[in-house]
DNA sequence: TCCTGTCTACGACAACTTTCGTACACGGGG
DNA sequence: CCCCGTGTACGAAAGTTGTCGTAGACAGGA
């Protein structure tokens, strides 16, 4: 099961097959910023099998690799830790910061500021 | 300067840093979880020094440590890569994982609302 | 003065990560 | 049948991290 956490590299091809849906050896290494060597690319997949964030089938003379574990599920671990050890636990603090560094369109702002209307009144709901 | 990424490790010091302002040896280890052996702590915090993310002043026969990153810029840097290689840019996606994995009060859902708001009416005044 | 406790400096060492060289398998074309 | 291209398997080697043992400095009390 996923509980080691991914390293940088293993975040890196965890990234592609996640945004792709699966791959080889070939098509994770194509997509690599940095094209490392086949063979490099090749033994973080078997590290990724064996922590069991991956799995493979036989494709022809290849194999093809497809995530066990949900990009949500590693990003809420990976949140959690942000905010307990970086933000000690202000959300607010955390969001500001996210909004104000990265680039995120008057769109998103609003479709983010609506799910937190939606999550403030689901937790009223549950008040009463 | 603060360009190298901190390890687990690493980051469980800044932590306690951030958390208390300053620290001597001592200080730090006494604030971790699993208090590991003196000349381990000290060790790290020589490491933190030479990436340039803390500094130190002599106090008494021993020294105390000081963050020379905030912890809000290290959290953006933290928060921009998993936004990225996790969510694929979604900051929705995002914020709905936040909300839904990590303990968050109403309160500060109620604020992290009104700060989108602040960020929405923002943009649209720049638009103008 | 000498011992003891508290501190930093230095370096060894194991574990893990990342990289890749080399070997081996195997199917298809000549 | 033999070779070539495309695969995986295996393991070496270098770098990084995390741990700590040991040494040495030094102040304060007996």
């Amino acid at each position: 099961m996923g509980r080691d956490s991914l390293t940088e590299r293993e975040l890196d091809i965890m990234s592609v097959l996640w945004r792709n849906g699966s791959g080889t050896v070939s098509e994770v290494r194509e997509d690599l910023a940095d094209e490392p060597g086949y063979t490099t690319v090749l033994k973080i997949l078997q590290i990724l099998e064996e922590k069991g964030a991956i799995r493979h089938e036989t494709e022809g003379r290849a194999y093809r690799y497809y995530p066990l574990v949900a990009p949500e599920e590693e990003g809420g671990r990976a949140l959690t830790k942000i905010l307990d050890k970086i933000f000690h636990g202000s959300a607010e603090l955390m969001l500001a910061r996210l909004v104000s560094d990265a680039e995120i369109s008057p769109d998103q702002i609003e479709r983010m500021r609506l799910l937190l209307e939606d999550a403030a009144s689901r937790a009223e709901e549950e008040d009463r």
